[in-house]
RNA sequence: GGGCGGUUAGCUCAGAUGGUUAGAGCGCUACAUUGACAUUGUAGAGGUCAUAGGUUCGACUCCUUUACCGCCCACCA
């Protein structure tokens, strides 16, 4: 047997991995005597790159696998990769644009199949990168979350929810910007302070300030502040005002929501183009007037400014209002911030259109429920206040998207009984063709319209059927997908086969959800209510939420700020076990922390030190009998011996009790400091002066491997190469991971 | 604007239920190459624990103030 001076961890991790590999270690198990213990792996993006997050997640989960299945458990670790239904569509659409091409020139159905081709090709590649990571997961249970059972599972949920009345259509104001043509959610969008004019313009009898006097063709209120004495008079009367096309008469609303400090006190209210006035426009009943269409073009509702963009629109209407002496002045110095989409960095345009919404009352209840009464454990604890807080706030759930690349809702408008059902398509000389269904039904074949179709939008109260499939002729089918986050919210569920399996029946809850704080509103908290919907059973016991790997700067990894760590490079540099124990050491008690690139080149030298541990040991028992350790029968211990023994035991119970507590730095450091500075620096030395080496030898073995089982979890892959070059005990085992953990 | 977290050695971070000389890795200094490892060993220097106050016999640890940093959320026209 050769070992070389030096740890070589390219030439032995996946020598390594293999190993796993072809003794199937990891494919999980039904036994019936053994006790379950299951982890489903947050899914990354198909398409996208294995980033630091993603190391951190597979370690910790790795660890929690490894060492439940030294246990005794019959474990299970479920890989899978998220669609990233925008993210993954806007990579796509870059890709046609060097082609010359957009999304618009394909209809739905093309395009789907289109980027599913396209993920399909790149999907290997972050396959590839989780194994280099040399994690425990079971690749025959593998999931992609557009798979078919998933979208069987959703298809089923959503029919369920629909028959008990949990949803419902509605007007929503969505985030949409005409640039990208699409809705973004509210995390979609980033927010940016910006120097905008505010503009002071006459509005009747009085005076009142915005930055968008282009909306105001849209205004079907005037707010004020009940409590404000200066209006009082006015509210509930109706005034005149003098416009851009014509007098028009508005009420006056009193509302909360007006800050009587801000600009004059006077707010003018338009329910199609901001939250806020959409808000205040429900309480009172108000009219909705779109004068900004889904092409960021005025609409014929603007009068003489139909066909403007928002832009030559604002421009026009503040210069026609100063020729009118409308305008009483501009605060060219004001500061405020505007709502961009997070890719584009365009500015986003409140809309109002129809959407689908489950109702969360009864849902939520529950869910909040199982954590407070400790049926679902959160840790780190000090988390728990997020997910209460959101629970006790959550409102009803919007979980239609306007994009194309996720699991379409299955519900079919019959074109006949929805004669206003607003289409886009591609008609068949490769034209775009948009309008009422009705009318285009004059000039193109239904057939025609379905073929190419690219979008729809029905009025919220339309009339639809629920159906995978299509339910007879002269139907369309809902072109909005649902929410990623309605899909991935089922994942313990989908990934186990629930309703009817095996795997289910055994596995489900599983043990830990391990995933980064930050989405522990949007993913963990609909993954709670969905298991409870579901099965009267949280999804999962316990929740573990791992801190954010920031980038050097301490900022969060962008590439916008160019402050992006690619992992891949340490794992070639300092190998996988080095990346994984540097991320995992830093990062106690869940807190965000720099990405430690000390740690990795402290343990890479770390890996280093244990295999010259294993080749001084092995030289040394060359031309001695060193028997295998036995506790029973062990006889002339000195000091030394007993006492490092004694540091065993006392590291054993360390790494157990740290890792029960969720506390993986801090078992990390329990076995570092016994390998390194226990075994190595002290009883090494030791041996080296000792007449009856055969005894101390014995031990040193015996402490040794002990410890190389304890560290197993963290280290895999050097640990097992070094157990594969040790010589092997009766019974005892070819791999390290199949060797029982120590007690 | 609201919420959460952070501020401990030059750097990155640990320091349950408050109690003798505040710890680790890296870096630094000095020595060491006499059975593995220089990705090494031994020894050492280095901290008014952000700030101001309070509770206490006693606080890095509990309470309050301020400042700065980070993240999440947010409808101020």
């Amino acid at each position: 047997m050769s070992m070389d001076k030096k740890y070589d961890h390219k030439l032995q991790e996946p020598a390594i991995q293999k190993k796993w590999e072809s003794a199937d270690v990891f494919t999980g198990k039904i036994e019936a005597d053994k006790k379950p213990f299951t982890i489903i792996l947050p899914p990354p993006n198909a398409s996208g790159k294995l980033h630091t997050g993603n190391v951190l997640m597979l370690a910790i989960e790795d660890v929690l696998i490894r060492w439940k299945k030294m246990q005794g458990y019959s474990t299970l670790w479920i890989p899978g990769t998220d669609h990233a239904g925008f993210e993954t569509q806007l990579v796509f659409e870059r890709s046609l644009k060097e082609q010359g091409k957009s999304r618009f020139d394909y209809d739905r159905d093309s395009l789907y199949k289109a980027i599913w081709d396209f993920v399909q090709k790149n999907k290997e590649i972050i396959e590839k990168q989780i194994k280099s990571m040399g994690p425990g997961l079971d690749w025959s249970r593998y999931t992609f979350t557009l798979d078919e059972k998933v979208i069987n599972t959703v298809y089923n949920t959503f029919q369920k929810m629909i028959s008990e009345n949990l949803v419902y259509r509605d007007d929503y104001v969505v985030n949409y910007c005409p640039k990208c043509g699409t809705t973004f959610a509210d995390l979609e969008l980033r927010h940016v302070t910006r120097k905008d004019p505010l503009y002071y313009m006459k509005y009747g009898p009085f005076t009142l300030a915005t930055t968008r006097p282009e909306t105001k063709f849209g205004d079907t209120a005037v707010a004020v502040n009940p409590k404000d004495e200066r209006y009082k008079d006015y509210i509930g009367k109706e005034i005149e005002v003098e416009g851009l096309n014509g007098n028009f008469k508005l009420t006056v609303i009193a509302d909360d929501f007006v800050d009587p400090e801000f600009g004059t006190g006077v707010v003018k209210v338009t329910p199609a183009h901001d939250k806020n006035d959409y808000e205040a426009g429900k309480r009172h009943g108000l009219k909705i007037k779109q004068v900004i269409g889904l092409d960021g073009k005025m609409t014929e509702l603007a009068g003489s400014y139909a066909g403007l963009s928002v832009q030559e629109a604002r421009k026009k209407v503040v210069g026609d209002l100063q020729k009118k002496g409308l305008m009483v002045k501009i605060d060219e110095s004001y500061e405020h911030t505007i709502s961009v989409c997070y890719k584009g960095g365009h500015e986003i345009e409140p809309m109002v259109l129809p959407n689908w919404f489950v109702k969360v009352e009864t849902l939520k209840k529950p869910a909040l429920d199982a954590v407070l009464n400790k049926e679902v454990r959160v840790y780190p604890r000090w988390r728990e206040v997020t997910y209460v807080r959101w629970m006790e706030e959550m409102r009803d759930w919007p979980i239609s998207r306007q994009v194309v690349w996720g699991i379409r809702i299955p519900a079919w408008y019959n074109i006949d009984e929805n004669s206003d059902l607003q289409v886009t398509f591609i008609n068949k000389n490769k034209e775009r063709a948009t309008g009422k269904v009705s009318d285009l039904l004059k000039s193109y074949s239904y057939e025609e319209i379905e073929s190419g179709l690219q979008s729809l939008v029905a009025a919220k109260d339309a009339k639809f059927v629920i159906s995978r499939t299509k339910p007879g002729n002269r139907f369309l089918q809902e072109t909005d997908t649902f929410d990623t986050w309605f899909s991935s919210g089922q994942w313990p569920l989908v990934t186990l086969g629930y309703p009817d399996s095996e795997d289910f029946r055994y596995f489900y809850p599983i043990s830990v959800m391990e995933t980064g704080w930050e989405i522990i509103r949007f993913w963990v908290s609909r993954m709670i209510m969905f298991g409870i919907y579901l099965t009267g059973k949280p999804p999962f016991k316990d929740i573990y939420l791992h801190g954010l790997v920031r980038a050097i700067d301490g900022k969060k990894m962008s590439k916008s700020l160019g402050n992006v760590i690619d992992p891949l490079d340490y794992i070639d540099e300092y190998g996988a076990d080095a990346l994984r124990m540097g991320l995992i050491s830093g990062t106690a008690n869940g807190r965000d922390f720099a990405f430690p690139k000390d740690k990795v080149i402290a343990y890479r030298n770390f890996a280093n030190k244990l295999w010259n541990m294993a080749r001084f040991m092995l030289m040394l028992m060359e031309d001695r009998k060193v028997e295998f350790y036995d506790e029973k029968n062990i006889k002339g211990l000195n000091e030394t011996d007993k006492a490092i023994l004694i540091e065993l035991e006392n590291t054993k119970k360390n790494v157990n009790e740290s890792l029960e507590k969720y506390r993986f730095s801090e078992a990390a450091d329990f076995i570092y400091q016994f390998m390194w500075h226990e075994v190595a620096d002290k009883y090494i030395e030791h041996v080296k002066d000792r007449e009856d080496k055969e005894l101390a030898l014995s031990v040193f073995r015996f402490v040794f491997v002990e410890g190389l089982k304890l560290l197993h979890p963290f280290m895999p892959f050097a640990t097992e190469t070094i157990w594969s070059n040790l010589p092997k005990n009766e019974g005892d085992r070819e791999l390290l991971v199949s060797l029982e953990w120590p007690k």
